[in-house]
DNA sequence: CGGCTGATGATCT
DNA sequence: GATCATCAGCCGG
């Protein structure tokens, strides 16, 4: 099931706007190469955290924490959270812009079996929805900060393996600071959007 | 389903 | 010393 049609995203397809970006990843495809194999899976809910936004971790200015946000679009921003957690954010904004995307859910496509063998969890639906989750299926940890998803590596943005859905518009999760915008973007109804139900409809 | 709580460690004040 | 873009486990309805 890994058809030959994926091919990565070019660095010019992707907005620049981080909201647009956050829009434009549903329904792409998230490609982890690994030793044992490769596991993909499609994209099915983002957050935008934008320049001057207070919830960003750009907010304050660049750190030795938070230098990847300030890559050109299209980079890994990984970092770790509450003593147990990656995240996994993409990039937004031309270089020197402290901006991202962060991918909290993704629908299993390949390599799925080898995803449950990694999470010693009973429930089989939720793998990989909510962004801690996500990072620890896909083995994603501080070695992918930084990394280009545009090129050919570990960690790859690819094109959409079937159409999209209708896209709903939410508040984001989780976060204490600018808790009114409408920054999180998920693809309706799809089983594998992180949150309470009301969160996926 | 929804709500709550403790765990856990890097970062910044 | 406080904060934190979370999660699993547990509880009540």
């Amino acid at each position: 099931m890994s058809p030959r049609s994926l091919k990565r995203l070019h660095r010019t397809e992707l907005p620049v706007a981080t909201a647009a970006l956050a829009r434009y990843l549903i329904g792409k495809t998230l490609v982890r190469e690994l030793p044992q194999g490769r596991i993909t899976g499609r994209i099915v809910e983002t957050e935008a955290y934008l320049p001057g936004d207070a919830a960003c971790h750009a907010f304050r200015g660049l750190t030795k924490r938070n230098r990847s946000l300030f890559l050109e679009h299209g980079h890994a921003y990984v970092y770790f959270i509450y003593g147990s957690h990656f995240m996994l954010n993409v990039s937004s904004g031309k270089e020197g812009v402290g901006a991202g995307v962060l991918l909290r859910a993704v629908e299993p496509l390949d390599g799925i079996e080898w995803m449950r063998k990694r999470r010693s969890t009973t429930r089989v639906p939720g793998t990989m929805c909510g962004p801690g989750r996500l990072a620890a299926v896909l083995r994603v940890s501080m070695k992918l900060d930084g990394l280009d998803l545009c090129a050919k590596g570990p960690l790859w943005l690819g094109t959409a393996v079937r159409p999209v859905g209708r896209i709903g518009r939410s508040i984001r999760i989780g976060i204490t600071k600018d808790t009114h915008r409408l920054l999180r973007f998920y693809e309706r109804g799809n089983p594998f959007v992180s949150g309470a139900k009301s969160m996926r409809d």
